[in-house]
RNA sequence: GCCCAGAUGGCGGAAUGGUAGACGCGCUGGCUUCAGGUGCCAGUGGCCGCAAGGCCGUGGAGGUUCGAGUCCUCUUCUGGGCACCA
């Protein structure tokens, strides 16, 4: 074969591999084991570029490893539980089973050309009963260790459809189906006690050396420890209410107390007064993210209770209701101080609240804090004198003082709070893990029986109508309870889909196993030793995984090396494209896929009708969104090989890219120049050309930088220095024997990236074996070192000259060099320069 | 609103505090070709200049340094996350 040829190429070699077997992980011989991972897909039915760029990057990885000599494991799964197979039942009528099933089938066949080097013996889907019975044990033996619990917990309520609604599902604080507002809804839910291991998940981040500082510093903000005075405001009409503060050295600058619309006191109150059940009502509009409540305008409700200022019974504060206010964080009730807290100040500011100044800026610091809690002469201002701008105690210091000062006063004490919340892992959905408990009339919550195992999802359920399918099954529910017998009624929600995810890692270590894991694999191959998945899941995913391999060690599934899960984390940049929008007669969006969308004129046009579509700003390829651009476009025209090279050539692993096919037949061609040069290589006859010095030392360069490259995710980097020694080769006359041996070696270079290409190069010019399995190569540290070094003479700190000098020439002898030239001469104009700055190798810079 | 990133030619991007723009795309010119494509050669940040060369230049404003794309402060814009999207 005199051409390159890509489809020839790619399915002969994919066939040699599943022949010799080389991806199969076998836990045998002593090669030192490598586990990589990419954060397996959700199955859509749609292969995108994000995906093939998440895989191709763990595919070099996973290749590497193979050839410096590791037992690698790189499985593929499905995480295959979720709303999108319930949203397609309830559009087009069909079983969320089916629609899943049949996506993973046509995504597996649209992976299976690209080469990755995957162990498909492992392959797993969550939403398989052998999956989710081993997670429904795991369940178990987590609730009776006492690491799951039930409490109530507000979620999004549609009344029109009286249905809860996914975060997603609300826009603009409307139900995006039914656009009714939006109301926030307690229920009584499942919790896993991920608060218990707040401190622990925080102070372990220290330990995770190849993790990104940016993943780890999100995760510390996450988990957010604060230290703080918890405290009771005496109401004036008995009774107490407990405030949680970061800041008691304001105290004295305190002008009201916020409680949250969940709070208990709001809630007695509701009961019996019109104006608060109201207000209360308003307050919980809306939907329950952070953000939204965050944004959501300031409104307070003056109760009418007072309480009594700790430190002076004569001074009462009034007792506001607060819609900023989150029961879930410290205990749901706050003392306000517009001074020192911009919410605090917009808040006093509209409701015409006190602003009392704590801080007397520019005044001597004092530190006697039993004088300065003592309130001021002035009604107006009772300032704490010296906290700001003191030496002694800012901060941290003025806190844990302000602290140290109350313990002692007998107000309050000093506590260490967290901002992480429990885990609420219930959902009233049906395409999930079923929760394995019971409701039983005389026993209560019962766990199921662990011989129950799996509790399957029915089949015959519908989705014409919203809710909860398993909620309506005429059957489903009943069950005999597994404490009496009596007849009993199961649990109907379904476990979120983080939990899936949360620790699929150590399925794959024993995929079919009758027990959640097998101690001697998870053994052999725990941990994941490179984890490779998208930044957006910088802190939830990763969080739960990490909470999860704790409880699985706990529970006895994971040994106690495996409490940390991913040795190392590299978190991909996204791959954005610009979303295509039209509306229905009702106003709802309908998202277009970029394939249905001619740009021309400056406008962008549906394909089908001419309809103008409006053009939405890149974001992150999502199938709700319909951003995503299918790849096997590419492999079908130019193969599989192009589609890999062409992800990793062009942006670093990390970044953000906006996806762009042009260049894809570019780089199509230059792998064919690739196959060319070393068919020309291999027919050039041994012993001819001007010897090979030059290009070994090209050679071992390039080994050189694109093994640094690979190891430290530099593949753009890697494929440029490709490029320059494809370059080097192509021009070389060194004759045949030095030509092939680099050819071979760009060979062995590029098969991480471009498989197919390297083993069809590899055997053409007589390498033994398969390249994927061959010893990676060596660089040879005498040949990386130059003899020469071109130096830059800057003036002043800008380039003027430069000069040739051996590398290991002496600093005052460069020095003497220097002064010589005739550029710096002209420069000095007889002056002799105030400092001569040489750094070896690198630059010489002259002050005048 | 809060937390985390990012910003460098026409485009993607490179650059242990040390020659900014490697490498690639695109574009321009030339050779090859009946022609298109392919292939090969050369050029390609901006401004001034016939040239030699000079000046400017890494989102914006300051600062540290002999020297800043890189470090510090402030700022603008873009992206990600915000606990029920996965």
């Amino acid at each position: 074969m005199s051409r390159y040829s890509a489809p020839d190429i790619e399915a002969k070699w994919q066939s040699a591999w599943d022949q010799a077997g080389i991806f199969r992980a076998q836990r045998i011989g002593d090669k030192p084991k490598y586990y990589v991972l990419e954060m397996f897909p959700y199955p859509s039915g749609k292969l995108h570029i994000g995906h093939v760029r998440n895989y191709t990057m763990g595919d070099v990885i996973a290749r590497y490893k193979m050839a410096t000599g590791h037992n690698v494991l790189h499985p593929m799964g499905w995480d295959a539980f979720g709303m999108p197979a319930e949203n397609a039942a309830m559009a087009s009528g069909g079983h969320p089973k089916d629609y899943t099933y049949a996506n993973i089938a046509v995504m597996k066949k649209q992976m299976k050309p690209l080469g990755w080097s995957l162990d498909w013996s492992r392959e797993i889907a969550t939403c398989d009963p052998e999956y989710y019975g081993q997670q429904q044990a795991l369940f178990l033996d987590m609730l009776a260790a006492g690491l799951v619990y039930r409490k109530n917990a507000v979620v999004n309520w549609d009344p029109v459809d009286m249905t809860v609604l996914a975060n997603e599902q609300v826009i603009d604080g409307k139900g995006w189906r039914s656009g009714a507002d939006v109301e926030r809804r307690e229920l009584t839910q499942w919790f896993f006690k991920i608060s218990d291991m707040s401190g622990e998940l925080l102070d372990a981040i220290d330990g995770l050396d190849d993790w990104p500082a940016k993943v780890k510093l999100m995760q510390a903000n996450w988990i957010g420890k604060s230290r703080g005075l918890q405290f009771a405001f005496d109401r004036t009409d008995g009774g107490q209410i407990e405030v949680y503060t970061t800041r008691p050295d304001t105290l004295m600058g305190a002008s009201f107390v916020g409680i949250s619309p969940d709070h208990p006191i709001a809630k007695e109150l509701e009961q019996h007064r019109a104006d608060v059940a109201a207000f209360c009502a308003d307050a919980r509009k809306g939907g329950t993210t952070e953000e939204a409540i965050e944004k959501a305008e300031k409104k307070g409700f003056d109760t009418g209770l007072r309480v009594r200022h700790p430190f002076d019974p004569a001074w009462e504060l009034p007792v506001y209701i607060a819609n900023f206010i989150l029961m879930d964080y410290g205990t749901g009730a706050i003392f306000g101080c517009p001074a020192h807290d911009q919410r605090d100040f917009e808040f006093a500011t509209k409701y015409g609240l006190s602003i009392l100044p704590v801080f007397e800026p520019n005044d001597d610091p004092i530190t006697d804090l039993t004088d300065a809690f003592v309130p001021a002469k002035t009604d107006t201002v009772r300032y704490v004198r010296g906290f700001a701008g003191a030496d002694v105690q800012t901060g941290a210091d003025a806190v844990e003082a302000a602290i140290d000062h109350c313990e002692a006063r007998g107000i309050g004490a000093g506590v260490t709070k967290y901002r992480l919340r429990d885990w609420g892992l219930s959902r009233q959905r049906y395409w999930g893990c079923p929760i394995p408990v019971v409701h039983c009339a005389t026993c209560g919550v019962v766990p199921e029986a662990k011989a129950n195992l799996p509790i399957r999802l029915p089949d015959d359920v519908t989705f014409d109508i919203p809710g909860n399918p398993l909620d309506r099954h005429p059957t489903w529910r009943d069950c005999a309870c597994p404490s009496c017998g009596a007849p009993a009624r199961r649990e109907t929600d379904t476990m979120d889909t983080f939990v899936d995810s949360s620790w699929y890692y150590a399925r794959f270590t024993a995929p079919h196993a009758a027990t959640p894991t097998v101690t001697e694999d998870a053994a052999y191959w725990m941990n994941v030793d490179q984890y490779i998945g998208g930044i957006e899941h910088a802190i939830l995913h990763l969080l739960y995984s990490r909470f999860f391999a704790r409880a699985m060690q706990i529970t006895g599934h994971l040994p106690q090396s495996a409490i940390e899960p991913f040795d190392a984390l590299f978190t991909q940049g996204m791959v954005t494209h610009a979303i295509y929008q039209t509306r229905t007669a009702e106003g709802r969006p309908v998202y277009h896929y970029p394939d249905e969308v001619e740009l021309r004129d400056g406008g962008a046009y549906l394909r089908a009708d001419g309809r103008e579509v409006e053009v939405i700003p890149s974001a992150k390829m999502s199938k709700s969104k319909n951003n995503v651009v299918d790849p096997v476009n590419i492999v079908a025209s130019y193969g599989a090989d192009t589609a890999r090279w062409f992800v990793l050539s062009d942006s670093p692993p990390d970044r953000d890219v906006e996806w762009t096919a042009s260049g894809a037949e570019a780089t199509s061609r230059h792998l064919a120049r690739v196959y060319r040069i070393a068919v020309e290589c291999a027919a050039t006859p041994d012993g001819t050309g001007d010897g090979d010095a030059d290009l070994l030392k090209a050679t071992h360069k390039a080994i050189d930088d694109v093994t640094k490259g690979i190891e430290s995710f530099g593949f753009n980097a890697a494929i440029a220095k490709l490029y320059g020694f494809t370059n080097t080769l192509q021009k070389s006359t060194a004759g045949g024997t030095a030509q092939k041996l680099a050819a071979r070696t760009l060979a062995q270079l590029m098969s991480p990236m471009t498989p197919h290409l390297s083993e069809e190069i590899w055997a053409m010019l007589g390498g033994v074996g398969l390249v994927s399995v061959a010893a990676w190569p060596v660089a040879d540290p005498a040949l990386l070192v130059d003899d020469t070094v071109t130096l830059p003479i800057q003036i002043n700190g800008k380039r003027k000259a430069e000069i040739s000098v051996p590398a290991d020439m002496p600093k005052e002898e460069v020095e003497k060099a220097v002064l010589a030239m005739d550029a710096v001469v002209r420069a000095l104009d007889g002056a002799a320069p105030k400092k001569i700055i040489v750094v070896p190798g690198r630059i010489v810079n002259l002050v005048i």
